[in-house]
DNA sequence: GCCGGATCTAAGCGCTTGCTCACCCTCGTT
DNA sequence: AACGAGGGTGAGCAAGCGCTTAGATCCGGC
């Protein structure tokens, strides 16, 4: 096998986008502490050493403990954008987007809940700048929902006295998903998703 | 004045249940610092310094920091909780008991964040069996509004093709308003209460 | 006027933290 | 065979952590 390869089939592998193997393996490692733990309570021992490899190690790869959470959280949450984006710029009447865009955002939350958990609730552990740059995206994904809404509501579709505010509860239920969501639990994302996009229809008055 | 006199009309006043009012500042004192930093990030000089002490007159009060976190759980937990069952039950139909028990559930979450962000949030930084403990009030939570939904459907008000999968949604959309809400923003945690029992209402597919 | 318990403090102990430094090993290139 | 660069390590530093201890201060009851 050819050895300077470097992460075949980049695009749909969860962190292929982060090279050297080593960087990512300790990106990998550094998610779960962070999920399991929190941030504050993961110490950079216990990272390193979920990727095999000494404490030293991490700074030849990044240089604090913060600036691995902020690539986390900065790859999350384009991820994140992404898939809104996807659902709000494809075709079709308003109220199959927003079902989309509720189904596979539910989806990534639960699927991906080590990693969401991380991205949404582990904001404040950041420093100022990176913390602002952050907060831009989301307020970008308040935009693009909203977006939908307001077509919705345009075209007659919904039926929403307050659009702002159904705005934040949509993404405000998808989003906490990823706290209580569990492998283990009875439901799939799949099912999941579906559920909720459901209820997202009911919150915005489509008719069925 | 008297001086012997502790905590006049303790009932509604926030924290009157805890005295002596050493211990109580101690506490508010916490619940700010938590609910900033979070648990792991906050140290017990700078709870004692916000409460105007040196950092060893915490453990005249309190046995560890751990058991600071218990007590603004557990505190906080019995209210919400009482919250939810003097709703559910009321009297009048399950709609009504279901707006009631969302708009005040709501409010508390609102008009409270700083608290309830600890509360909901901190869960995983207790040790195990305060943590057992909380959990099964949150289990309490949750047959509560079942309930509440459960009766709905009963009574051909409601139109629920999933009952424990709306009870998790409505829930988790009120625990979520902690997360996000704050004074300064445009809305009060009345209208953010009137606009969620709306949503949760529709959700539940009631008839207006 | 003195006592005993409760409350609070100054100082600091033992430990862990994020991070650094001097050095080593493994390479493809010459 | 020698090299230089990049990835890795073991040991450890300065700072900060949760918590303890010895002693000062307050105060109602005798």
């Amino acid at each position: 096998m050819s050895a300077a390869e470097e992460t075949p089939g980049a695009e749909d592998v969860p962190w292929g986008e982060v090279t050297p193997e080593a960087a990512r393996r300790l990106l990998v490692a550094a998610v779960e502490a962070f999920a399991e733990r929190g941030y504050h309570a993961t110490t950079t021992r216990d990272i390193a050493g979920r990727a095999g490899m000494s404490p030293a190690a991490l700074y030849i790869h990044y240089k604090t403990k913060e600036e691995l959470l902020h690539r986390i959280s900065r790859i999350g949450h384009d991820k994140a954008l992404e898939i809104l984006r996807a659902a709000a710029d494809g075709e079709g009447p308003a109220a199959e987007r927003l079902a989309d865009a509720v189904r596979s955002f539910v989806r990534w939350h639960a699927e991906r809940h080590t990693t969401a958990r991380v991205v949404q609730y582990e904001l404040d552990a950041l420093g100022p700048e990176h913390r602002a740059e952050i907060v831009e995206l989301r307020r970008e994904s308040d935009a693009t929902v909203r977006r939908i809404i307001d077509e919705g509501v345009a075209a007659g579709e919904f039926e929403v006295p307050d659009v702002s505010g159904t705005t934040v509860a949509v993404l405000s239920l998808c989003i906490d998903v990823s706290r209580w969501f569990n492998t283990q639990g009875r439901r799939t994302p799949d099912e999941v998703g579906a559920l909720y996009a459901d209820l997202v229809l009911r919150m915005v008055g489509a008719q069925k």
